[in-house]
DNA sequence: GAAGTGATATCCT
DNA sequence: GGATATCACTTCG
């Protein structure tokens, strides 16, 4: 997964992401449910609150990870797209376990970075380079759905959720 | 349906 | 420097 996979629209990377594998040491999931966030214009996106010490990640350059707390006690990983300079981000909601997360549930986005041992140290990280790396993966077929986004104020009916569709695995108990 | 939790942005001195 | 509103969640009723 090069630096290039990122640096498009960040619907298409959101849409692109369902199906490559997350790792972090021993620990590897299959992403089976995305939602984009973009610039400005998205209102239920940090970044359109504009450049601020929080947002400068979204706004910088793509292939990293945006990892932040919410409601005081969960984080979330998101992962940076669109050209250095241009806000975008793709919000990871769900993991399929491939690796190292027997009996772990990482359904949910707080759920999955308790599962992966995700920290806030990881904010602004390259993951094109790991230690937290995006890879590859051998996927035959799925079926993808888009719905509208979870759990937000703001712009609540746009369509941006991208989700494995039928997966066990998704967060919310739906299967889109 | 409601509560718990802490970082952040945006006011006010 | 300080106070207040907001928040992309999860768990327990």
């Amino acid at each position: 997964m090069g630096r290039n996979f990122y640096e498009r629209d960040t619907r298409l990377v959101a849409r692109a992401l369902l199906g490559q594998v997350v790792t972090l040491g021993a620990k590897a999931g299959r992403i089976v449910e995305t939602e984009a966030y973009l610039g400005l214009d998205d209102l239920a996106a940090h970044a359109s609150r504009g450049l601020t010490p929080r947002t400068k990640v979204i706004f910088g350059p793509p292939g990293h990870a945006y990892v932040y707390l919410i409601y005081g006690l969960h984080l979330c990983l998101n992962l940076i797209a669109e050209p250095d300079g241009v806000p975008g981000c793709v919000l990871i909601r769900a993991l399929e376990p491939v690796a190292g997360l027997d009996g772990l549930s990482a359904s949910g986005p707080g759920r999955l970075t308790e599962a992966m041992e995700i920290t806030r140290k990881l904010n602004g990280a390259d993951v094109t380079r790991g230690p937290l790396a995006v890879r590859a993966w051998p996927t035959p077929r799925f079926d993808i759905a888009v719905t509208p986004r979870i759990g937000i104020r703001h712009c609540a009916d746009w369509p941006l959720r991208y989700v494995v569709k039928g997966s066990p695995f998704l967060s919310k108990g739906g299967s889109g």
